[in-house]
DNA sequence: CGGCCGATCCACT
DNA sequence: GTGGATCGGCCGA
């Protein structure tokens, strides 16, 4: 198990990156509790010259600054009043590229997952659908700026992070799409920058 | 300061 | 396939 490290996160082709992303281990701890999962589906936001980015045209506010950071930093935000959506920031600092995560497969600490989404078994779809993910890992919009390639935080129990554990994607197991909800995008709807594996 | 709306999910038809 | 839940952030006044 290696933690994917700071360099990972630095490559200025965030489309690249989120298709990267496919089978890697997603893993939280929060108040001692470990849950993981694998993911598989991704979409790419990249920066100032994408309609669909929340840092389009360089915009900057209190909600999107965090994506100006590092990359390797969490941006989560919530949507809908109630879903916490985690991103993972990507590029050199000052440029507010961003990754979403919308699926994963549980492994890790299953029990754990089904108490927080209220579920009774881990059905087929449990895990798709970026709030889902973060109901079952335990990400909560307070996270946001979070720093994830270290296990820790300030000493306390608590942290995100990624691990390459080493599963081999099939490339021709990979579909890519144009994002979900992003209508508003003009011509960036049609970029191809939804990532899912099968 | 107030109104609008979103990178959604689920229960129900 | 559809509508209701539910609320912080953003923008315009």
């Amino acid at each position: 198990m290696t933690i994917l490290p700071r360099s990972y996160y630095l490559n200025p082709d965030v489309a690249f990156l989120a298709k990267d992303l496919l089978g890697k281990c997603l893993v939280t701890q929060f108040d001692g509790k470990l849950t993981s999962g694998m993911i598989v589906e991704t979409e790419a936001y990249a920066g100032v010259t994408d309609k669909a980015s929340h840092a389009y045209g360089n915009r900057r506010t209190v909600r999107t600054e965090v994506m100006y950071s590092i990359g390797g930093t969490a941006y989560v935000y919530l949507c809908y009043g109630m879903h916490s959506l985690f991103n993972i920031v990507t590029n050199r600092e000052g440029i507010p590229d961003a990754i979403l995560i919308r699926g994963i497969v549980p492994d890790e600490g299953t029990g754990i997952m089904l108490q927080r989404t209220g579920k009774d078994s881990v059905t087929k779809n449990f895990g798709i659908g970026p709030g889902n993910v973060s109901k079952a890992l335990g990400i909560h919009y307070s996270h946001t700026g979070l720093d994830i390639t270290r296990k820790t935080l300030k000493k306390k129990d608590t942290g995100i992070w990624l691990e390459e554990r080493g599963f081999v994607v099939d490339p021709g197991k990979i579909q890519i799409t144009t994002r979900i909800g992003v209508q508003y995008a003009g011509e960036d709807a049609s970029r191809p920058y939804r990532f899912v594996l099968h």
